[in-house]
DNA sequence: TTTTGGATTATTCTAATGCAAAATCCAATC
DNA sequence: GATTGGATTTTGCATTAGAATAATCCAAAA
């Protein structure tokens, strides 16, 4: 019998295809084509296979032999405790949101050498440069001329967050007037469900990352039908940024039905073809968010 | 003695001192104080004094004994032509460009693996992450989940020129317009100095590499002013893109003029506290630039 | 006191090896 | 013909020791 080799990619790979259950995308009874799932997920055959030998440990998928694997009917519940538990265990290793926690709250020193990094993280060379590169490419740390590297302090302050609204006051609006913007009828209904869906659950029982990743998802969606990947561009970045601040904002549950509602104003009105109404309620709606905020000393999150 | 150790950086430092010698910022006789410059540069004393014991080899500065290097009165000319060798060495070292180069002109695959470049461009590792680092935070190159990188196809088309153009015709007028827009005083002269020398210069004598430099220098700054870092970041991360593309384009000596006048209107608009009018302009200047574009077939390059 | 210039120390790079993991290939099976 | 599942190849990581290079220290000179 060959070895199950599970590296981090298999597990990634395992609890991307968890959500595909959770969400409905993959049936009981399903066939799970490997090809097809290593395209989807832009790797190879291998990682796939050793994901779906994992999940089928955990009786959520079932081998028939040289048929390939096919899903069970694990209750939804057990599916839920699944995902969650898989996805706890990748963010356990996220060392990257550790580091910049650190130096958010200056826990660490503005410069520092490789070195000090991969001993107070305990991390191999390789695991460093990977998250290095993942903070140089959203915008916050840089590498010196000589040896060593520079954490920027560009979203450390309040009035950062002040700051980046007013980028979006300024392109996410103008986004929707641009030429090239095209109100793709089918991504607006997937996005108007996704909000629709959130408005149904009770907030109060949502995990923080999802709300956020469904804010953003609102957005940036909005800004790519501009058809410009410069203008979405811009956008991730900052809201990249934004984020490192956010997981450490409050939540405001009242705010957030509210912001859900603003979002299907938007939504609809763009499928109604009102171009220009949709932008300046996209403007309202983001100027109400940073209304609120600055009336608050300490950042909530106003929006998502 | 000493050995002579040049590394890169060394090396990089030369060519620094070399430009500050050209453009006056060190005249004959002065003395150059070793902690000075590594702080000017961000590097430690080390590879200052490396690289001033090439630059007194080639008879630049001229050592004297426990009390430093100090500038000898060699002709602006033979300045000029060291200035020049010194940074085509450098640039020939730049397989950065190389790679960038060959994937625009689809001379290299959209998906390659670390050692396929390694061989291809005879890169040490270390090297060649450094060049993906820089790949990665431009926007043109991302790591696969799996093994191997993908080149994005982001600004290969001719109508990124104008979507890029687009973008900045949103951010940058709206910049001028932010509530914590300051003209500072200094920072205008300054940049309208700039102007004046390149409109007093024979536009045809200069090298393409400074006038995009100069060019750049105008608008970043000016967006700089606005107060908000992120508006900054954007146009940065645009400009480096569009440099990418830019470095194939063609010259119009005529345009350029009529550019630099433009610019200095500008500026004079701010100056005079006409935020509105100056905002106004700038668009117009970047409407100006995109529509030139549009009317010819091959990039040109018609805003710097 | 300030600065230099050599010496020392710290950090990173290089290169080589073995290994883990991902990509690819191919015969067997549906 | 499409898909699987094992085998094979390729790729990149971990580790190490040694070399190169940058940062820092300190006595001596200006």
């Amino acid at each position: 019998m060959a070895e199950l080799r599970n590296g981090d990619l298999a597990r990634r790979t395992a609890h991307e295809i968890l959500v595909m259950i959770q969400s409905g995308d993959i049936k009981p009874g399903d066939h799970l084509r490997s090809q097809l799932l290593a395209d989807k997920f832009g790797v190879s055959r291998s990682p796939v296979r050793d994901a779906m030998h994992l999940l089928s440990d955990k009786g959520v998928l079932e081998q028939r032999r040289n048929r390939g694997f096919f899903a069970t009917d694990k209750g939804p519940g057990r599916i839920a405790k699944l995902v969650q538990a898989s996805s706890q265990n990748l963010e356990d290793q996220d060392v990257y949101r550790r580091i910049a926690e650190d130096w958010l709250t200056d826990a660490i020193d503005e410069e520092v050498t490789e070195l000090f990094l991969q001993t107070r993280y305990d991390l191999t060379k390789a695991e460093l440069k990977d998250i290095l590169l993942r903070a140089t490419r959203e915008g916050w740390a840089e590498r010196k001329k000589g040896y060593g590297w520079r954490f920027l302090p560009v979203a450390k302050t309040p009035e950062a967050f002040e700051q980046i609204y007013r980028l979006r006051m300024t392109i996410e609006p103008a986004a929707i007037l641009e030429p090239t913007f095209t109100p793709d009828r089918k991504r607006l209904t997937e996005l108007r469900d996704d909000q629709q869906r959130l408005l149904d659950t009770d907030v109060e029982k949502l995990r923080l990352e999802r709300l956020l990743n469904t804010g953003s998802d609102f957005h940036e969606s909005l800004i790519q039908l501009s058809g410009n990947p410069f203008f979405h561009m811009s956008l991730v970045r900052a809201n990249r940024m934004r984020r490192l601040l956010e997981y450490r904002a409050k939540l405001d549950a009242d705010r957030l039905y509210s912001q859900c509602r603003q979002h299907i104003e938007i939504i609809d009105l763009l499928a109604a073809g009102e171009l220009i109404e949709a932008s300046y309620a996209l403007k309202k709606h983001l100027q109400g968010a940073l209304a609120k905020k600055t009336r608050s000393s300490r950042p909530d999150l106003v929006d998502f």
